[in-house]
DNA sequence: AGATCCCGCCACTGC
DNA sequence: GCAGTGGCGGGATCT
């Protein structure tokens, strides 16, 4: 052990938090979205974060699986940005609901019929060698494609929360497979993996299941409304800026991290302001179509959950709007965290800036529609 | 006690 | 053979 790990021998001081891959996952994106930046290298990320290049994989993978990141070389990534969610979505759903319809569903559910039918794995015949069955069974397992199918199970069903416990024996590949209960517990491990990332990123939230009172998870963002066909939500987010807690982190160190739960719990307070906030959007808000949502650039992402992207064009009362601004003003004051790091309260400075701005713009987008 | 998930071993892939 | 990749599950930590 290096003299430099001394400060981290205290098991007290230890916080897995710290060292979240959702964290990480915040920490890569905001080093991912910046200007002038387009290509990836692992090497380097790893580096600068401070990490492991195994856990970069882990990022990177389930990144790629909403099409934020695409693959270029060995090594390195193309950085596409957050507007690229909505397309890689929208394509994830025709996927799942393209499989639906090829699959009598009679016999399966929908879950087993997304995990059983891989659009770029199904053509395998039976005649096949072993050798690309064994890389077919890898892709399978792969985190990628557990994330695309735990995100088709989200837009190509009814299911609106579910657990991973749930999710996990939903998607298993095979559900013949003997095996099926053992690597269900491992699938479940991919799965909160996955769900930390999403959650990082405000694509899923968690909540507790109204029946059983377990913890279960709901998507949140770009999910179309089954009946109207039209979003419900238009959460043009900018995970980087959810990052409090000031630097970049996760360094390789282990176990015998200082505490910073205080931050970690202001982190927490603002993600479920920001969650209330979007909830209100997504049932009063529902205009803005998939196609809208892919013409912005990263530019208008960078602008923060309360960017005018969300602004109601049309459709939405005037004062149910307004009241919802105050009900979120309500919220902002009641949950507005206590920071004691500097640049979160800056960071959170920086929010409740674009807040501002945002109600400006509304009220002059509200005045406009009345004088019409 | 059950839920969560970090960590790193080691198998696999591609050169 | 080697570097890059990533599945996997033990066991520590959190709630």
């Amino acid at each position: 052990m290096s003299s430099s790990d001394a400060q981290w021998k205290n098991p007290s001081n230890y916080s897995r938090k710290d060292k979240s891959l959702g964290l990480l996952c915040s920490n890569f994106l905001k080093l991912c979205d910046r200007e002038g930046v387009d290509s990836i290298g692992l090497d380097n990320a790893a580096d600068q974060l401070g990490v492991e290049r195994r856990r970069i994989y882990d990022i990177v993978n389930i990144l790629e699986s909403v099409g934020v990141l695409s693959r270029k070389a060995k090594n390195q990534y193309r950085w596409n940005g957050y507007s690229a969610i909505p397309k890689a979505i929208d394509l994830l759903k025709k996927e799942g609901l393209k499989d639906l319809s090829t699959v009598s569903s009679n016999r399966h559910n929908v879950a087993n019929v997304i995990a059983c039918n891989h659009s770029d794995l199904k053509e395998k015949g039976e005649g096949e060698t072993s050798g690309s069955h064994k890389i077919d069974n890898r892709k399978e397992k792969s985190l990628m494609l557990l994330a695309q199918n735990f995100v088709k199970l989200f837009h190509c069903s009814d299911v609106d929360m579910i657990s991973l416990d749930k999710a996990a024996s939903a998607l298993l590949g095979d559900i013949h497979d003997p095996m099926a209960t053992r690597s269900n517990s491992s699938k479940t491990r991919r799965l909160y993996d996955i769900a930390n990332v999403f959650l990082s990123m405000n694509l899923i939230e968690k909540i507790r299941s109204p029946d059983s009172g377990k913890p279960a998870f709901r998507w949140i963002a770009w999910k179309e409304n089954p009946r109207t066909g039209s979003p419900a939500a238009t959460k043009s987010d900018d995970s980087t800026r959810r990052t409090f807690g000031a630097e970049i982190t996760n360094t390789i160190p282990k176990r015998c991290r200082a505490d910073s739960s205080s931050d970690q719990m202001s982190n927490g307070q603002v993600k479920r302001l920001k969650v209330a906030k979007d909830d209100e959007l997504k049932d009063k808000n529902k205009v803005t179509s998939t196609e809208q949502l892919n013409e912005h650039d990263t530019k208008e992402f960078v602008f923060g959950p309360f960017g005018p992207a969300s602004l109601p064009k049309s459709g939405v009362s005037g004062k149910e709007n307004l009241k919802q601004t105050q009900n979120w003003e309500e919220l902002a004051s009641k949950f507005r965290p206590q920071y004691q790091n500097k640049a979160a309260s800056e960071l959170f400075a920086h929010y409740v800036e674009a807040w501002e701005l945002w109600q400006v713009e509304a009220a002059n987008e509200l005045h406009k529609q009345h004088e019409h």
